[in-house]
DNA sequence: CGCCGCCTCAGCCATTTGGCTGATACTGCT
DNA sequence: AGCAGTATCAGCCAAATGGCTGAGGCGGCG
Protein backbone atom coordinates (compact mmCIF):
# COMPACT_ATOMS: atom_id res chain seq x y z
CA UNK A 1 0.00 0.00 0.00
CA UNK A 2 1.39 3.52 -0.97
CA UNK A 3 2.36 5.59 1.91
CA UNK A 4 -0.33 8.89 2.56
CA UNK A 5 1.48 12.11 2.89
CA UNK A 6 -0.14 14.42 4.80
CA UNK A 7 0.34 18.12 5.12
CA UNK A 8 -0.88 20.03 8.89
CA UNK A 9 -2.53 22.85 8.98
CA UNK A 10 -3.26 24.79 12.51
CA UNK A 11 -1.83 27.91 14.46
CA UNK A 12 -1.39 26.13 17.67
CA UNK A 13 1.80 24.63 17.83
CA UNK A 14 0.80 21.59 20.01
CA UNK A 15 -1.87 20.71 18.12
CA UNK A 16 0.14 20.42 14.84
CA UNK A 17 3.23 18.14 16.78
CA UNK A 18 0.53 16.35 18.45
CA UNK A 19 -1.17 15.21 15.68
CA UNK A 20 2.18 14.59 13.76
CA UNK A 21 2.85 11.89 16.95
CA UNK A 22 -0.23 10.51 16.83
CA UNK A 23 -0.21 9.67 12.81
CA UNK A 24 3.43 8.96 13.12
CA UNK A 25 2.52 5.84 14.71
CA UNK A 26 0.48 4.86 11.97
CA UNK A 27 2.48 2.83 9.36
CA UNK A 28 1.42 3.85 5.99
CA UNK A 29 0.48 7.47 6.93
CA UNK A 30 3.34 10.23 7.49
CA UNK A 31 3.39 14.02 8.04
CA UNK A 32 5.01 15.59 4.99
CA UNK A 33 4.95 19.30 6.40
CA UNK A 34 2.84 21.55 8.63
CA UNK A 35 1.42 25.10 8.31
CA UNK A 36 1.01 27.92 10.74
CA UNK A 37 -1.33 30.00 8.82
CA UNK A 38 -3.81 29.22 5.48
CA UNK A 39 -1.29 31.28 3.20
CA UNK A 40 1.80 29.21 4.69
CA UNK A 41 -0.69 25.79 4.37
CA UNK A 42 -1.10 27.03 0.30
CA UNK A 43 2.55 27.85 -0.34
CA UNK A 44 3.17 23.96 1.02
CA UNK A 45 0.38 22.05 -0.34
CA UNK A 46 2.25 23.52 -3.39
CA UNK A 47 5.62 22.10 -2.58
CA UNK A 48 4.82 18.84 -1.35
CA UNK A 49 1.57 17.57 -3.22
CA UNK A 50 0.41 15.55 -0.05
CA UNK A 51 -2.42 13.49 -0.26
CA UNK A 52 -4.21 14.51 2.51
CA UNK A 53 -4.45 18.35 4.27
CA UNK A 54 -5.66 18.31 7.87
CA UNK A 55 -6.80 22.20 8.16
CA UNK A 56 -7.76 23.77 11.26
CA UNK A 57 -10.70 26.24 10.32
CA UNK A 58 -9.82 29.35 12.98
CA UNK A 59 -6.48 30.27 12.31
CA UNK A 60 -5.24 33.35 13.88
CA UNK A 61 -4.06 36.09 11.94
CA UNK A 62 -4.49 36.23 7.76
CA UNK A 63 -6.47 33.88 5.49
CA UNK A 64 -9.19 31.46 7.53
CA UNK A 65 -9.67 27.93 6.94
CA UNK A 66 -12.41 28.03 5.05
CA UNK A 67 -10.44 30.64 2.39
CA UNK A 68 -7.72 28.04 2.45
CA UNK A 69 -9.84 25.34 1.36
CA UNK A 70 -11.48 27.06 -1.18
CA UNK A 71 -7.87 28.15 -3.12
CA UNK A 72 -6.55 24.60 -2.84
CA UNK A 73 -9.62 23.30 -4.64
CA UNK A 74 -8.88 25.95 -7.39
CA UNK A 75 -5.74 24.80 -8.08
CA UNK A 76 -7.11 21.22 -8.60
CA UNK A 77 -4.03 19.62 -7.37
CA UNK A 78 -6.35 16.68 -6.16
CA UNK A 79 -5.47 16.59 -2.20
CA UNK A 80 -8.43 15.48 0.06
CA UNK A 81 -8.70 18.24 2.67
CA UNK A 82 -10.26 16.87 6.08
CA UNK A 83 -11.62 20.02 8.58
CA UNK A 84 -9.96 19.21 12.17
CA UNK A 85 -11.05 21.81 14.13
CA UNK A 86 -12.74 22.84 18.12
CA UNK A 87 -16.34 23.08 17.54
CA UNK A 88 -19.07 21.81 15.42
CA UNK A 89 -20.89 25.03 14.14
CA UNK A 90 -23.66 24.16 11.83
CA UNK A 91 -22.45 27.74 9.75
CA UNK A 92 -18.86 26.28 9.91
CA UNK A 93 -19.73 22.87 8.25
CA UNK A 94 -22.36 24.21 5.60
CA UNK A 95 -19.44 26.58 4.64
CA UNK A 96 -16.65 23.91 5.39
CA UNK A 97 -18.04 21.14 2.97
CA UNK A 98 -19.09 23.83 0.11
CA UNK A 99 -15.63 25.12 -0.07
CA UNK A 100 -14.64 21.51 -1.06
CA UNK A 101 -13.99 19.94 1.98
CA UNK A 102 -13.47 15.84 2.23
CA UNK A 103 -14.22 15.36 6.26
CA UNK A 104 -14.97 16.89 9.18
CA UNK A 105 -13.36 15.78 12.35
CA UNK A 106 -13.57 17.72 15.69
CA UNK A 107 -10.57 17.93 18.00
CA UNK A 108 -11.56 15.80 20.91
CA UNK A 109 -11.52 12.28 18.16
CA UNK A 110 -10.21 9.65 18.56
CA UNK A 111 -7.13 8.61 17.74
CA UNK A 112 -8.97 5.37 15.59
CA UNK A 113 -11.59 8.12 13.90
CA UNK A 114 -8.17 10.27 12.78
CA UNK A 115 -6.66 7.37 11.09
CA UNK A 116 -10.04 6.53 9.93
CA UNK A 117 -10.60 10.00 8.49
CA UNK A 118 -7.45 10.33 6.84
CA UNK A 119 -7.34 6.85 5.55
CA UNK A 120 -10.88 7.33 4.03
CA UNK A 121 -10.40 10.70 2.44
CA UNK A 122 -7.67 9.25 -0.13
CA UNK A 123 -10.04 6.92 -1.43
CA UNK A 124 -12.80 9.57 -1.66
CA UNK A 125 -15.05 8.99 1.70
CA UNK A 126 -16.40 11.20 3.82
CA UNK A 127 -15.75 10.78 7.13
CA UNK A 128 -17.11 13.18 10.29
CA UNK A 129 -17.38 13.32 13.74
CA UNK A 130 -20.27 12.15 15.35
CA UNK A 131 -21.57 15.53 16.72
CA UNK A 132 -21.02 16.77 13.55
CA UNK A 133 -22.94 14.40 11.57
CA UNK A 134 -25.48 14.76 14.13
CA UNK A 135 -25.99 17.99 13.17
CA UNK A 136 -26.11 17.36 9.99
CA UNK A 137 -28.85 14.98 10.08
CA UNK A 138 -30.54 17.24 12.39
CA UNK A 139 -30.21 19.39 9.60
CA UNK A 140 -31.68 16.75 7.12
CA UNK A 141 -34.97 16.73 8.75
CA UNK A 142 -36.25 19.88 8.51
CA UNK A 143 -34.95 21.22 5.10
CA UNK A 144 -36.35 25.23 5.67
CA UNK A 145 -33.91 25.73 8.34
CA UNK A 146 -30.90 24.64 6.27
CA UNK A 147 -29.03 27.74 5.37
CA UNK A 148 -27.42 28.21 1.99
CA UNK A 149 -23.59 29.05 2.05
CA UNK A 150 -23.77 32.55 1.73
CA UNK A 151 -26.32 33.08 4.55
CA UNK A 152 -23.73 30.77 6.87
CA UNK A 153 -21.79 33.33 5.58
CA UNK A 154 -23.21 36.00 6.17
CA UNK A 155 -23.94 34.93 9.56
CA UNK A 156 -20.98 34.27 10.46
CA UNK A 157 -19.61 37.90 9.80
CA UNK A 158 -22.81 38.97 11.86
CA UNK A 159 -21.76 37.27 15.10
CA UNK A 160 -18.31 39.72 14.64
CA UNK A 161 -21.01 42.42 15.21
CA UNK A 162 -20.58 44.24 11.61
CA UNK A 163 -23.69 46.81 9.97
CA UNK A 164 -25.47 46.22 7.03
CA UNK A 165 -22.72 48.45 5.47
CA UNK A 166 -20.17 46.78 6.40
CA UNK A 167 -20.98 43.05 5.24
CA UNK A 168 -21.88 44.23 2.14
CA UNK A 169 -18.09 46.00 1.68
CA UNK A 170 -16.62 42.64 3.60
CA UNK A 171 -18.86 40.53 1.20
CA UNK A 172 -18.72 42.74 -1.82
CA UNK A 173 -22.69 42.75 -2.51
CA UNK A 174 -25.22 45.73 -2.26
CA UNK A 175 -26.69 46.52 1.23
CA UNK A 176 -29.96 45.60 -0.44
CA UNK A 177 -28.61 42.12 -0.86
CA UNK A 178 -27.45 42.38 2.49
CA UNK A 179 -31.05 42.86 3.72
CA UNK A 180 -32.59 40.44 1.76
CA UNK A 181 -30.38 37.32 3.18
CA UNK A 182 -30.78 39.13 7.02
CA UNK A 183 -34.71 38.49 6.30
CA UNK A 184 -33.83 34.72 4.85
CA UNK A 185 -31.63 33.57 7.61
CA UNK A 186 -34.46 35.48 10.53
CA UNK A 187 -37.23 33.51 8.94
CA UNK A 188 -35.16 30.06 9.18
CA UNK A 189 -33.74 30.66 12.30
CA UNK A 190 -37.25 31.84 14.15
CA UNK A 191 -36.05 35.21 15.08
CA UNK A 192 -37.25 38.70 14.06
CA UNK A 193 -33.69 40.60 15.16
CA UNK A 194 -30.06 40.98 14.37
CA UNK A 195 -29.33 40.23 17.89
CA UNK A 196 -31.79 37.44 18.85
CA UNK A 197 -30.08 36.25 15.36
CA UNK A 198 -26.47 36.36 16.65
CA UNK A 199 -27.59 34.71 20.27
CA UNK A 200 -29.24 32.15 18.40
CA UNK A 201 -26.33 31.79 15.95
CA UNK A 202 -23.71 31.61 18.78
CA UNK A 203 -26.00 29.62 21.37
CA UNK A 204 -27.27 27.14 18.66
CA UNK A 205 -24.61 27.16 16.40
CA UNK A 206 -21.86 26.16 18.61
CA UNK A 207 -19.90 29.40 17.65
CA UNK A 208 -18.59 29.72 21.40
CA UNK B 1 18.78 19.34 39.62
CA UNK B 2 15.44 17.80 40.41
CA UNK B 3 13.23 16.38 37.33
CA UNK B 4 10.06 18.60 37.10
CA UNK B 5 7.14 16.31 37.06
CA UNK B 6 3.76 17.32 34.91
CA UNK B 7 0.27 16.47 35.03
CA UNK B 8 -1.38 17.46 31.84
CA UNK B 9 -5.62 18.48 31.62
CA UNK B 10 -7.15 18.78 28.32
CA UNK B 11 -9.82 17.02 26.57
CA UNK B 12 -8.37 16.85 23.33
CA UNK B 13 -6.36 14.03 23.00
CA UNK B 14 -4.14 15.51 20.40
CA UNK B 15 -3.36 18.43 22.30
CA UNK B 16 -2.45 16.32 25.12
CA UNK B 17 0.17 14.29 22.95
CA UNK B 18 1.17 16.98 21.42
CA UNK B 19 2.62 19.20 25.25
CA UNK B 20 4.08 15.54 25.82
CA UNK B 21 5.95 15.45 23.03
CA UNK B 22 6.74 18.92 23.05
CA UNK B 23 8.14 18.87 26.86
CA UNK B 24 9.57 15.70 26.38
CA UNK B 25 12.34 17.31 24.87
CA UNK B 26 13.40 18.53 27.61
CA UNK B 27 15.91 16.93 29.68
CA UNK B 28 14.29 18.11 33.92
CA UNK B 29 10.71 17.72 32.55
CA UNK B 30 8.56 14.99 32.73
CA UNK B 31 4.91 13.63 32.39
CA UNK B 32 3.91 11.66 34.67
CA UNK B 33 0.07 11.12 33.54
CA UNK B 34 -2.59 12.65 31.04
CA UNK B 35 -6.52 13.22 32.05
CA UNK B 36 -9.66 13.91 29.76
CA UNK B 37 -11.75 15.85 32.81
CA UNK B 38 -11.39 17.92 35.54
CA UNK B 39 -12.13 15.10 37.40
CA UNK B 40 -10.07 12.88 36.40
CA UNK B 41 -7.02 15.82 36.69
CA UNK B 42 -7.89 15.34 40.09
CA UNK B 43 -8.08 12.25 40.83
CA UNK B 44 -4.67 11.67 38.90
CA UNK B 45 -3.13 14.61 40.81
CA UNK B 46 -3.21 12.60 44.22
CA UNK B 47 -1.98 9.77 42.54
CA UNK B 48 0.78 10.74 41.21
CA UNK B 49 1.87 14.35 43.17
CA UNK B 50 3.14 16.21 39.93
CA UNK B 51 5.15 19.53 40.55
CA UNK B 52 3.52 21.10 37.72
CA UNK B 53 -0.73 20.86 36.58
CA UNK B 54 -0.98 22.30 32.89
CA UNK B 55 -4.92 22.79 33.01
CA UNK B 56 -7.33 23.69 29.89
CA UNK B 57 -10.02 25.48 30.47
CA UNK B 58 -12.96 24.22 28.67
CA UNK B 59 -13.32 20.19 29.23
CA UNK B 60 -16.09 19.04 26.89
CA UNK B 61 -18.28 17.58 29.31
CA UNK B 62 -18.23 17.67 33.64
CA UNK B 63 -15.96 19.45 35.67
CA UNK B 64 -14.76 22.63 33.87
CA UNK B 65 -10.70 23.64 34.41
CA UNK B 66 -12.00 26.88 36.74
CA UNK B 67 -13.39 24.51 39.56
CA UNK B 68 -10.72 21.98 38.91
CA UNK B 69 -8.10 24.37 40.21
CA UNK B 70 -10.38 25.37 43.27
CA UNK B 71 -10.94 22.20 44.39
CA UNK B 72 -6.88 21.12 43.64
CA UNK B 73 -5.80 24.00 45.62
CA UNK B 74 -7.83 23.41 48.65
CA UNK B 75 -6.16 20.12 48.99
CA UNK B 76 -3.18 22.27 49.65
CA UNK B 77 -0.76 19.95 47.80
CA UNK B 78 1.24 22.45 46.69
CA UNK B 79 1.09 21.49 42.87
CA UNK B 80 1.62 24.92 40.89
CA UNK B 81 -1.15 24.94 38.19
CA UNK B 82 -0.54 26.59 34.68
CA UNK B 83 -3.73 27.19 32.65
CA UNK B 84 -3.43 26.13 28.89
CA UNK B 85 -6.04 27.43 26.86
CA UNK B 86 -7.55 28.63 23.67
CA UNK B 87 -9.23 32.01 24.33
CA UNK B 88 -7.94 35.44 26.65
CA UNK B 89 -11.25 36.16 27.99
CA UNK B 90 -10.90 38.87 30.25
CA UNK B 91 -12.99 37.42 32.68
CA UNK B 92 -11.18 33.48 32.34
CA UNK B 93 -8.16 35.12 33.35
CA UNK B 94 -9.47 36.64 35.96
CA UNK B 95 -11.58 33.74 37.63
CA UNK B 96 -8.68 31.42 36.54
CA UNK B 97 -6.20 33.60 38.67
CA UNK B 98 -8.37 33.81 41.36
CA UNK B 99 -8.75 30.70 41.85
CA UNK B 100 -5.16 30.06 42.20
CA UNK B 101 -3.32 29.27 38.53
CA UNK B 102 0.30 30.33 38.91
CA UNK B 103 0.12 31.25 35.23
CA UNK B 104 -2.26 31.76 31.89
CA UNK B 105 -0.78 30.22 28.36
CA UNK B 106 -2.58 30.45 25.23
CA UNK B 107 -2.35 27.21 22.99
CA UNK B 108 -0.50 29.54 20.43
CA UNK B 109 2.28 30.01 22.79
CA UNK B 110 5.93 28.71 21.34
CA UNK B 111 7.75 25.98 23.08
CA UNK B 112 10.00 28.34 24.75
CA UNK B 113 7.19 30.27 26.56
CA UNK B 114 5.64 26.53 27.70
CA UNK B 115 8.85 25.49 28.95
CA UNK B 116 10.16 29.05 30.66
CA UNK B 117 6.21 29.00 32.19
CA UNK B 118 6.76 25.22 33.36
CA UNK B 119 10.22 25.88 35.18
CA UNK B 120 9.19 29.30 36.31
CA UNK B 121 5.61 27.81 38.11
CA UNK B 122 7.70 25.42 40.43
CA UNK B 123 9.72 28.39 41.67
CA UNK B 124 6.49 30.42 42.42
CA UNK B 125 7.31 32.68 39.33
CA UNK B 126 3.69 33.71 37.39
CA UNK B 127 4.48 33.32 33.72
CA UNK B 128 1.80 34.31 31.45
CA UNK B 129 1.56 34.31 27.24
CA UNK B 130 2.01 38.50 26.03
CA UNK B 131 -1.42 38.75 24.83
CA UNK B 132 -2.89 37.61 28.27
CA UNK B 133 -0.71 39.84 30.13
CA UNK B 134 -1.47 43.00 27.75
CA UNK B 135 -5.30 42.07 28.82
CA UNK B 136 -4.56 42.60 32.14
CA UNK B 137 -2.41 45.48 32.05
CA UNK B 138 -4.86 47.42 30.05
CA UNK B 139 -7.63 46.72 32.62
CA UNK B 140 -5.56 47.97 35.26
CA UNK B 141 -4.77 51.22 33.46
CA UNK B 142 -8.60 52.57 32.72
CA UNK B 143 -10.42 51.30 35.41
CA UNK B 144 -13.66 52.88 33.46
CA UNK B 145 -13.87 49.82 31.24
CA UNK B 146 -15.60 48.00 34.17
CA UNK B 147 -19.21 47.39 34.21
CA UNK B 148 -21.65 48.61 37.10
CA UNK B 149 -22.91 45.41 38.41
CA UNK B 150 -26.50 46.89 36.54
CA UNK B 151 -24.61 47.56 33.18
CA UNK B 152 -23.24 43.71 33.43
CA UNK B 153 -26.70 42.25 34.00
CA UNK B 154 -28.02 44.60 31.20
CA UNK B 155 -24.53 42.75 28.69
CA UNK B 156 -25.42 39.92 30.55
CA UNK B 157 -29.53 39.84 29.06
CA UNK B 158 -28.58 41.57 25.88
CA UNK B 159 -26.69 38.65 24.85
CA UNK B 160 -30.20 36.71 24.80
CA UNK B 161 -30.79 38.98 21.69
CA UNK B 162 -33.59 40.95 23.82
CA UNK B 163 -35.07 44.50 22.32
CA UNK B 164 -35.04 47.80 24.40
CA UNK B 165 -38.46 47.17 25.83
CA UNK B 166 -38.03 43.46 26.67
CA UNK B 167 -35.11 44.59 28.76
CA UNK B 168 -36.94 47.28 30.26
CA UNK B 169 -39.59 44.72 31.40
CA UNK B 170 -37.34 42.15 32.61
CA UNK B 171 -35.58 44.58 34.36
CA UNK B 172 -38.80 46.66 35.34
CA UNK B 173 -37.01 50.05 34.22
CA UNK B 174 -37.76 52.02 31.66
CA UNK B 175 -36.54 52.26 27.91
CA UNK B 176 -35.05 55.59 28.36
CA UNK B 177 -32.66 54.09 31.40
CA UNK B 178 -32.03 51.08 29.07
CA UNK B 179 -30.87 53.57 26.34
CA UNK B 180 -28.91 55.22 29.28
CA UNK B 181 -27.00 51.59 30.52
CA UNK B 182 -26.84 50.46 26.63
CA UNK B 183 -24.77 53.61 25.46
CA UNK B 184 -22.36 53.24 28.55
CA UNK B 185 -21.90 50.15 28.14
CA UNK B 186 -21.12 50.79 24.77
CA UNK B 187 -18.64 53.43 25.71
CA UNK B 188 -16.92 51.38 28.16
CA UNK B 189 -16.73 48.54 25.48
CA UNK B 190 -15.40 50.75 22.56
CA UNK B 191 -18.56 49.69 20.27
CA UNK B 192 -20.96 51.59 18.69
CA UNK B 193 -23.58 48.78 18.06
CA UNK B 194 -25.71 46.53 20.28
CA UNK B 195 -24.48 43.42 17.77
CA UNK B 196 -21.17 44.68 18.70
CA UNK B 197 -21.69 45.13 22.24
CA UNK B 198 -23.57 41.50 21.87
CA UNK B 199 -20.14 39.80 19.93
CA UNK B 200 -17.74 41.66 22.35
CA UNK B 201 -19.50 40.37 25.40
CA UNK B 202 -19.62 36.90 24.09
CA UNK B 203 -15.97 36.87 22.76
CA UNK B 204 -14.19 39.02 25.19
CA UNK B 205 -16.07 38.21 28.25
CA UNK B 206 -16.67 34.51 28.18
CA UNK B 207 -20.39 34.23 27.76
CA UNK B 208 -19.99 31.48 25.45
C1' DC C 1 -22.56 68.51 54.89
C1' DG C 2 -21.02 68.25 50.02
C1' DC C 3 -19.14 65.52 46.40
C1' DC C 4 -19.30 61.59 43.49
C1' DG C 5 -20.83 57.45 41.39
C1' DC C 6 -24.84 54.84 40.22
C1' DC C 7 -29.55 54.29 38.73
C1' DT C 8 -33.36 56.35 37.06
C1' DC C 9 -36.08 59.02 33.35
C1' DA C 10 -37.33 62.43 29.23
C1' DG C 11 -37.16 64.49 24.68
C1' DC C 12 -35.20 65.28 20.10
C1' DC C 13 -33.15 63.85 16.02
C1' DA C 14 -30.27 61.10 12.68
C1' DT C 15 -29.25 56.56 11.37
C1' DT C 16 -30.09 51.75 11.13
C1' DT C 17 -32.80 48.02 10.81
C1' DG C 18 -36.78 45.11 9.40
C1' DG C 19 -41.00 44.03 6.42
C1' DC C 20 -42.75 44.08 1.99
C1' DT C 21 -43.08 43.74 -2.98
C1' DG C 22 -41.03 42.96 -7.16
C1' DA C 23 -37.28 42.17 -10.41
C1' DT C 24 -33.05 40.09 -13.04
C1' DA C 25 -29.68 36.48 -13.66
C1' DC C 26 -27.32 32.08 -13.24
C1' DT C 27 -27.24 27.23 -12.11
C1' DG C 28 -28.65 22.58 -12.05
C1' DC C 29 -32.14 19.37 -12.86
C1' DT C 30 -36.06 17.44 -15.22
C1' DA D 1 -37.54 24.37 -22.60
C1' DG D 2 -39.10 25.08 -18.05
C1' DC D 3 -38.82 24.91 -13.17
C1' DA D 4 -36.60 25.43 -8.52
C1' DG D 5 -33.16 27.34 -5.81
C1' DT D 6 -29.74 30.75 -5.06
C1' DA D 7 -27.79 35.28 -5.36
C1' DT D 8 -28.17 39.76 -6.69
C1' DC D 9 -30.47 44.56 -6.42
C1' DA D 10 -34.24 48.52 -5.73
C1' DG D 11 -37.65 51.35 -3.40
C1' DC D 12 -40.85 52.40 0.25
C1' DC D 13 -42.28 52.72 4.87
C1' DA D 14 -42.59 51.71 9.90
C1' DA D 15 -40.05 50.59 13.89
C1' DA D 16 -35.90 50.18 16.54
C1' DT D 17 -31.67 51.91 17.69
C1' DG D 18 -27.94 55.34 18.87
C1' DG D 19 -26.18 60.15 20.12
C1' DC D 20 -27.03 64.07 22.67
C1' DT D 21 -28.44 67.05 26.50
C1' DG D 22 -30.36 67.57 30.82
C1' DA D 23 -32.07 66.19 35.33
C1' DG D 24 -33.75 64.08 39.95
C1' DG D 25 -32.94 60.67 43.76
C1' DC D 26 -29.95 57.89 46.58
C1' DG D 27 -26.08 55.99 49.11
C1' DG D 28 -21.25 56.12 50.48
C1' DC D 29 -17.30 58.78 51.93
C1' DG D 30 -14.11 62.39 53.21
Amino acid sequence: MKTITVLLADDHMVVRSGLKALLGTQPGIEVVAEAASGEEALALAGQHGPAVVMMDLAMGAGMDGIEAIKQLRQRNSGQAILVFTTYDSDADIVRAVDAGAMGYLLKDASPEEIFAAVRGAVQGQSVMSAPVASRLFQQLRNPDAILTPREAELLSLLTEGLSNRELGQRLFISEATVKTHLAHIYAKLGVETRSAAIATAIRREGMR
